[in-house]
DNA sequence: CGGCAAGATGACACTAAGTGCCATATGGCA
DNA sequence: TGCCATATGGCACTTAGTGTCATCTTGCCG
């Protein structure tokens, strides 16, 4: 790795750092850009280069790791169904995303995206779903396949957010994956009943 | 009904079909909001006492109408499982936020609440969700019971706004109805597998 | 009818996010 | 070393949104 991409690591990870250090202490809407820009010792200007808009430095699409979601769906485990499948691959997807936070800052980081960035976070869990829809029927699909596929696996990233929901509101002391599990098992027990 | 009250819902009508204009002609970026309040002949500190943001014009929170919402959930029809109860009043519901725009307006809403305001539709998602996890469990429910019901509203959500898509793309042509109901169907069978 | 109080309006100034532009600085490389 | 590509930061600008205040309109009551 160049000098040149290190420092843009270290950069990244500073502003990132500094923001959520002032997220914390005075909210997301208390802090201006050039609060974190100075803090993170970059300029304002440099900071909208590392990331577009403010919501970006919180939750940013790029993170989003389409191929490594889209192999990890492609590995199919024994006696598991699809369901099953893409409830595993968003889990540990989810995982990685909150792991690019220090554990200081995950719960700033759950607060503020069910709050004020509620917006931004829903427009994630679209980008998952559309994964996971490429994933389920591939490109060409006639108009009922892909609605399908877009109902199944948005309904999946749905649960997973609650589950993810229910298990912070829970203190973050229950097993996670239980917690998932669980969500999965509601969504096939209520859509059951009459199918 | 008073003349202030009258002069109020002119003006609001005024701002929304100026706006939905210009939107449609000049797209929701190009458009101002100085150009917006200008084309319905208030001043700007004005509109902005209409609506509190941009985005309100377009999709206001409060045009949904939760009383409204919870007694239509209330009404169970013979041979009504939860679910079609549900999908049954998203969708009058939706067609009764559709049809506060002129039919004109109505393919621009879509495109936008799908484009550069995909994060405030979603938001309203997430507010009808709510209240259907209210119906469907009321005030003081287990843990176990909100996620359960927290999951299966938003997946009734997110199955509503994949079938409007979906007729949408096709031309408005379809029965409207048929591919929410169709949607509800790939919610049950597609969860229906291992339950 | 006259006049007052509440509410509606618009002007102005202000903050903050985001963008274009340009001069300068710095790392990569011959 | 010296050159080029890229990174940086400063500055000015646009636009969304807010606080304040003077002015105007509506509703109401004597």
């Amino acid at each position: 790795m160049s000098l040149r991409q290190r420092k843009r690591v270290a950069t990244e990870q500073a502003i990132v750092d500094a923001a959520m250090t002032l997220f914390a202490r005075d909210g997301y809407a208390g802090t201006t850009v050039d609060d974190i820009a100075s803090a993170a010792g970059v300029g304002r200007r440099t900071l909208f280069r590392y990331f577009p808009t403010k919501e970006d430095i919180l939750l940013d699409p790029r993170r989003l790791d389409r191929q490594g979601m889209l192999s990890a769906l492609r590995e199919r485990r024994a006696g598991e169904d699809d369901v099953t499948r893409v409830l595993r691959v968003l889990a540990t997807m989810r995982a990685r995303a909150f792991a690019v936070f220090r554990p200081a800052h995950q719960r700033v980081l759950h607060r503020l995206s069910h709050g004020e960035l509620a917006g931004r976070s829903l427009i994630l869990m679209q980008l998952a779903r559309d994964v996971i829809v490429e994933s389920l029927v591939g490109k060409r699909a006639s108009r009922d396949e892909r609605l399908r596929a877009r109902v199944l696996a948005m309904a999946c990233v749905v649960a997973v957010d609650a589950a993810i929901t229910a298990w912070i509101e829970a203190g973050m002391s229950d097993d996670l994956e239980k917690v998932i599990t669980q969500a999965g098992r509601h969504l096939r027990e209520g859509f059951a009943r009459s199918a």
